[in-house]
Formats: structure tokens, C-alpha cells, sequence
DNA sequence: TGCGGAGTCAGGAGTTTTACTTACATGTCG
DNA sequence: CGACATGTAAGTAAAACTCCTGACTCCGCA
């Protein structure tokens, strides 16, 4: 069974079903050979030392040891290592994370059958590879995220009572209200808002609730 | 290859390494036996239609016409439609849904071989197959359920106008900015937060957030 | 060691917003 | 037709908010 031209690869998913299709739809080149599996990054990593395959590829999503995660591990181990990640959803925020942690190529599970086979060549042999689509969240995503990495810069930078002051303000708590949650005066409430609203350069209270939703900072009590 | 004893599946899935894999895991099955594969519920239900099979397993989350839409409408053509769900998630809010929608099944994707076969022999059995791992957050769901259902009947009984301005008071805009926004004057604005503290039996701004959060109803901008 | 900045706390004056009440026109349903 | 929901709006008094100012503490740095 094991020919010596094929390109040699472990899956890791730790869906069975999802295990269970790559090596259908890859069984059916004959220049790739799925040579081990595993359910998780950690099992990954024994299966991938022991079978030291041309290719491993990853599930984004798995328990124990997430793919960012083992993709990290498997090029501290082996920087020649050739990780293809895989993942559910198109829009994902990890692709830049992905591609810092070294991954090779990054597909999004309803791939076409050619376009897994291709990935895994293109990746085997050392290029890099990402699905058109999810190259083209990329931008958008790297400025989103740069956006938000603004406001949570300025968000550490208020104390912890103006965080408080503002996740409450935001709550739709009065100033009041405020002071008596946290033991103080109304007034003092007062002056963090003002010091809240010079740091953030907001203006209104609807700004601090569009910032704290944001950044994910209300929940129901 | 058709035989009269075995049970006739129809896989829909939007993603094909799931489908190849399904296929993959029930063809090791001698009684289980794929007759049709769709990449949505809308070709879910042309396939069913066509084959008429004994079991229909339906992805939850799928583009066109998602799981719970899909099996709506197969019950509707044929309530005797035996309907299997698959869903990536065990923690799914939709399995209480799905339940109502009339599915017969439910099954996380990371389920075991066996698993699979037995779910699928249920269902075409008539039994109702649930995983013990969803079965248990089902009870917590459905009490957590029952509390917003309270909520969103209320809410529903609101008028369009006090609709909006519920969600624009939660935002934290105040009556003149909303006044603007709907173009009407501030002090009609007061009359329908009036009226909503009524009918909601609300008081302070606070409580407008809260009830927004857990509806779901606030989002960024 | 003492000076300045950041953080915490608070009051006064003036403005804005809100709560509560009342009002009226329209539309709908029994 | 009358009762009821809906959309609209104003007056008045109370509450909340803005802006300005000031005090005290802690900490780092010259």
C-alpha cells in the first residue's frame, strides 16, 4: 500500500465524520496517502512524530489542543513541518493568526474535492495556500481587527474604576445608581465619566454603549 | 446495489467533506444504504422528493435553506418524514426548536461510528434519537427558553414605534437624539418610553439594556 | 526629599433630560 | 357606535447631567 512517491498525510479533526471525508475524498488521488489520524492537536503531534508525514492537516477547531496551538508545536518540533489548517467558516479571525503561527495553506471545509487534493499538493510542496475567498476577508479582517485592537488599547488604559464606570454607564445606569453600587458619591461617578469621555473621545452615552458592545463588554446579569 | 431491506438514507450537507464522510461511515453499514447527497435543504427537498428515502439527515446550519427551515418544510410535504439533524455544536439552542419543527433526531457531529448507524436506525425505526450529551443541556435549555419566551411575547406585543425606541433608549440615546432619528419630537419619544415602561413593566434605562441583551436585540452599529 | 502626575473622591451652578400627566386624531374590531 | 390600541405632542416639576473647581493619596523621578 505505502508507495514511496505519494505525498503522506495525518488528519486531525476530532469529528469522526470529518475524518472519515478527508480520507474518502483523498483516497481517491493516487499521489496522496493518508498515513494516520488523530482527534486532537495533541494526538497530532505523537502521530506526526511517529509517521513523520509530508503533510499534517489540521482541524481549527478541536478540543484538547486547538489547531493554532498545534500548528505552533509541530514548527517548534520541525520548522520544515507543512501544515494545512482547516476550518467551518470563511470569515474566520484566525487567518492572520494562522499564517503567524505558520501555517502553509488554509481551507474552509466545503472545499471542492480538487481543491482539498490541490491544497494538499500546493502545500507538500512547500507553497503556501489560501482559498481565494477567505484571501479576500483578509483585508477587511486585518483592518477590523486593527480597529478594535485601537480600543482596547484605550480601554486598558483607564483605570479600574473608570472601566467599571463605564461598563455601568453603559448598562444604562444612572450616575446615582452608580454611586450606590460602588459605594460612592454621585458626584465622584460624575468626574470618571468626564475622564472616560476625554480618554475614549466620546461624547454621548450611546457611544458607550456602541464601545462596551464593541468590545464585548455588556452581558445580562 | 439496491436492496429492498436496506434503509435508504439521504445526506445533505453543505460541506463535502462531511458528506463524503457520512457516506464513508454508513457504508460500512449492510443495512444502511446512501441514495441521494444535497448541499442545502432546498436540495435536500428535490432529492427527497425524487427518492422518497427512509431517513433524511439534515446539516443544522447550511446555506439556502438551513436544517430547521428544511425540516418545517419536509414534514409539511410528508409528516411521516423522518428527519435526522446534525449539528457541530452539543450546546445548541435549536434543539429545542428542531424537536417542535418535528425533526426526529439529533446528533453531534463528533459522534462515534456506531453512533451514527444506531441514530439513523432509530429514526427510520419511528423512535426519537437524541444523544445523551444533548438530551442533558436540553432540560436547562428549555427552562432558560421558557424565561425569554415571557420577554419575547412581551415584546412582541409592543407597537412598531415603541419597538424602536426601546431598542434605541437601550442603545442610550436619549429621547431628543431618538426624537431626531424618527423624526418626531423628543416629547413623543417620552410617550412611547411611557407606554413601553408599562407594558414591559420596566423602570429605569438599566432595565431597557438588560432586556435588550437578552433578546439579543442590541448590535453595533 | 520634594515635586508633579495619575487616580480617587466630591461639591456648586447651570443646563438638559426625564417622569408624569393630559390631550387629540386615527384606525380597528366587535 | 363605542372601546381600545396607536401615533403624535405639550406642560411642569424633579432628576440627571455637564462643566468647573478643589482636596487627598500614592508613586516615580529628579
Amino acid at each position: 500500500m505505502t508507495r514511496s512517491d505519494a505525498i503522506r498525510v495525518v488528519l486531525a479533526d476530532d469529528h469522526l465524520v470529518v475524518r472519515a471525508g478527508l480520507k474518502a475524498l483523498l483516497a481517491t488521488n493516487k499521489d496522496i496517502e493518508v498515513v494516520g489520524e488523530a482527534a486532537n492537536g495533541r494526538e497530532a503531534l505523537l502521530q506526526v512524530e511517529r509517521l513523520a508525514p509530508d503533510v499534517v492537516v489540521l482541524d481549527l477547531d478541536m478540543p484538547v489542543m486547538d489547531g493554532v496551538t498545534a500548528t505552533k508545536e509541530l514548527l517548534k518540533r520541525d520548522p520544515r513541518a507543512r501544515v494545512l489548517i482547516l476550518t467551518m467558516h470563511a470569515e474566520d479571525d484566525y487567518l492572520v493568526t494562522l499564517l503567524e503561527a505558520g501555517a502553509s495553506g488554509y481551507l474552509v471545509k466545503n472545499a471542492a474535492d480538487r481543491e482539498l487534493a490541490d491544497a494538499v499538493r500546493a502545500v507538500a510542496a512547500g507553497d503556501t495556500y489560501v482559498q481565494p475567498t477567505a484571501a479576500r476577508t483578509l483585508a477587511r479582517r486585518v483592518t477590523r481587527q486593527a480597529e478594535h485592537a485601537d480600543e482596547r488599547d484605550q480601554y486598558a488604559h483607564l483605570s479600574e474604576r473608570e472601566r467599571d464606570v463605564l461598563v455601568l454607564v453603559a448598562g444604562g445606569y444612572s450616575a446615582s445608581e452608580i454611586g450606590e453600587r460602588l459605594f460612592i458619591s454621585p458626584k465622584t461617578v460624575e468626574t470618571y465619566k468626564q475622564r472616560i469621555t476625554e480618554k475614549l473621545h466620546l461624547s454621548h452615552r450611546a457611544d458607550y454603549v456602541q464601545f462596551c458592545l464593541r468590545l464585548g463588554l455588556l452581558k445580562t446579569t
